[in-house]
DNA sequence: TTTACAAGTTGTCATTTGCAACCTGTTTCC
DNA sequence: GGAAACAGGTTGCAAATGACAACTTGTAAA
């Protein structure tokens, strides 16, 4: 991304720039769903999502370079390419559903036929929150800044 | 958002599109960033950022439109102009977090002098997390889709 | 050994961004 | 009351990015 530079070399900043910097062009969320439901090759992603194929090439190369995804010949046949999420791919789970939920819970046309389950109970998955290290679910305004053994609430970034 | 039209249109989907036709442009989340700290002016915004006029008015327009930030005139100077967020605004507060935990997890300038904390007792919140309906916390490996009634893992969207 | 397929690359054109300059309606200061 | 300053924009233009279609390359199947 071209000029989040400054934000972004600040070392005093927080990690949503950065975030930014890997996931923040248009694409990358949804080639990251896709990966998620399962989609390794080019072809997959390129049908499933209808976008350009030279914009395709670059996100996955870019989400390589990025370390979310992984590059790999495939065995079997080696025409084929292999794209699969890395642990640091994996963790953006929780973002993508938040968002997704976000989406969801303000969308017109979304009557999700498919519903996200706890496997094990087959129940739905409660809502994404921000949780106290005790588990207490917060709010914004439960939320402070600390500044490394200061209390309060200053600018953040 | 240009052409996840297909995706978008499409009644089936999750709401991630969605989000994203909301979200996911370029700044969005930086100026949201920057409203949860509490940056009401049409200057402020302009001046923590860095970012150009036309494109701060545009997206403030945008998430006007789309009801995540309130616009007012200020009543005490009327020539400036108040930016709220909604509480469709406040709830993307989880999915930034979870953005940005990411980006300090994995980035590399991160020393973020400032840590989010819960209020009452001072210490560091979570991180954001997937959960059961009864709070166990959830991986991929343990989320499967049902389709209103049915159970199994099929495709998404 | 020809044909088809997967994964790109290249060329062209439309759209979006960034930058600077300008405009308009207040407010402040003298 | 009038001049200067300020907040919040808009406009015009150059540069970067995205979309679409056609072409290339390295396999594999027939």
């Amino acid at each position: 991304m071209g000029e989040l530079r400054e934000t972004f070399d600040n070392p005093a900043t927080c990690g949503l720039p950065q975030a930014l910097e890997v996931m923040g062009e248009r694409w990358s969320f949804l080639i990251l769903r896709a990966a998620f439901n399962g989609y390794v090759h080019f072809e997959d992603f390129s049908s499933q999502l209808g976008i350009a194929r030279n914009i395709l090439s670059n996100r996955l190369a870019r989400l390589v370079e990025n370390g979310v995804m992984e590059r790999k010949p495939c065995e079997h046949d080696r025409r084929k390419v292999e794209y699969r999420l890395t642990e640091k791919g994996y963790d953006l789970l929780p973002a993508m559903l938040a968002l997704r939920q976000w989406g969801e819970k303000y969308g017109q046309n979304v009557n999700p036929e498919l519903e996200l389950v706890d496997a094990e109970k087959g129940e739905p998955i409660a809502p994404i929150a921000i949780r106290a290290a005790d588990g207490r679910e917060l709010g914004w305004h439960d939320l402070a800044w600390k500044k490394r053994g200061e209390k309060g609430k200053p600018d953040c970034c």
